[in-house]
DNA sequence: GCTAAAGGTTATATCCGTACAAGTATCTGA
DNA sequence: TCAGATACTTGTACGGATATAACCTTTAGC
């Protein structure tokens, strides 16, 4: 609505700014409400592994190798007293260990144990499941939405996770 | 990486099926990061409002029509009582306002103020701001991926807005 | 060596959200 | 009319998450 067609001038390209504005803002909006209401799965990962939102992230975290305090911190987007009380409590139910660190030791390196791998895989398989109209989507629309989709992350900031696991492995 | 490739069997659907299985699973996977971790703006509408995420989401539900306090509850996805305290809250800050059901005395009937109706165009304007990776898509793939989106929420369930308004629409 | 900075931990306070119990007012159906 | 169900409110208790201050250890720079 209010598209006000008179303004379009000479190229057309004023008319197509204003349409374009409105599909990417359709389409974010979109995105939303299938990740955040109806798909939304972090219940669930609560339910399955007797944790709460933050400490299920922390062992999601860790999956991809092990981090300092923090590092884990700014990974979850907390402060680092809360980080403690998270990997104590992890630490407590045998999810993670603390190690230390050979070159600086004042860093705590946490790490996941077996048991912690595997819930964090738990937690990854509930939440990466795609939900069904993912699946229905015909071979096409998968493929180009496939890569679309990595379009949109590619443009974005570098996973960190590289970073993260080098400033470890030289210790 | 891991694709078997000799597996594949005379009609070749079986390694489809299974390339499908693996792209559905990378699309969601970038759809939960883009909205959840590169692009989450909910703390930014928290500050922007002095609102907490549910406050402004009730604001943002109510945005499409009054609701019964139990219609609110099912939305947030709380129950009654909380229900009642985050009414409560937005009452005294003048954002919403309560009124009686003239055909049920047992329900009440929630409705933005007007500056309850700006507060909530404040969160819709930053959460449906769509990232700079969608504004960049060139007119074919934004074109492609509102389809895309559009026949994924397509398939889900009914908005549901349709019957509340309608249920509130007749006292 | 001494000082300042950084990494972690401990402790405390507070807010947000969830859950449960109980009570009031109103409606519905036998 | 009377019992039970529904809508909402009040109160309470608790876990989760955030923020801040204070402290200890270790590292780095002068």
């Amino acid at each position: 609505m209010k598209t006000r067609p008179g303004t379009a001038d000479s190229a057309g390209t004023a008319d197509s700014a204003a349409g374009r504005a409105e599909a990417a803002a359709r389409v974010w909006r979109g995105m939303r409400t299938l990740v955040l209401d109806l798909h939304d799965r972090r219940r669930e990962v609560g339910e399955a592994l007797g944790l709460s939102f933050v400490r299920a992230k922390a062992l999601r975290s860790l999956a991809a190798g092990p981090l300092t305090m923090r590092q884990l911190a700014e990974r979850l987007a907390t402060d680092a007293p809360y980080t403690t009380v998270v990997v104590d409590d992890l630490q407590r139910r045998g999810l993670v260990r603390r190690g230390a660190h050979a070159g600086d030791r004042r860093l705590r390196i946490v790490t996941l144990t077996l048991a912690g791998a595997d819930a964090a895989e738990v937690a990854e398989r509930i939440l990466g499941r795609p939900p069904e109209p993912v699946l229905d989507l015909d071979d096409a629309d998968l493929a180009a939405l496939d890569r679309i989709v990595a379009k949109l992350l590619g443009t974005g900031r570098v996973p960190d996770s590289a970073v993260v696991a080098a400033s470890v492995r030289h210790a």
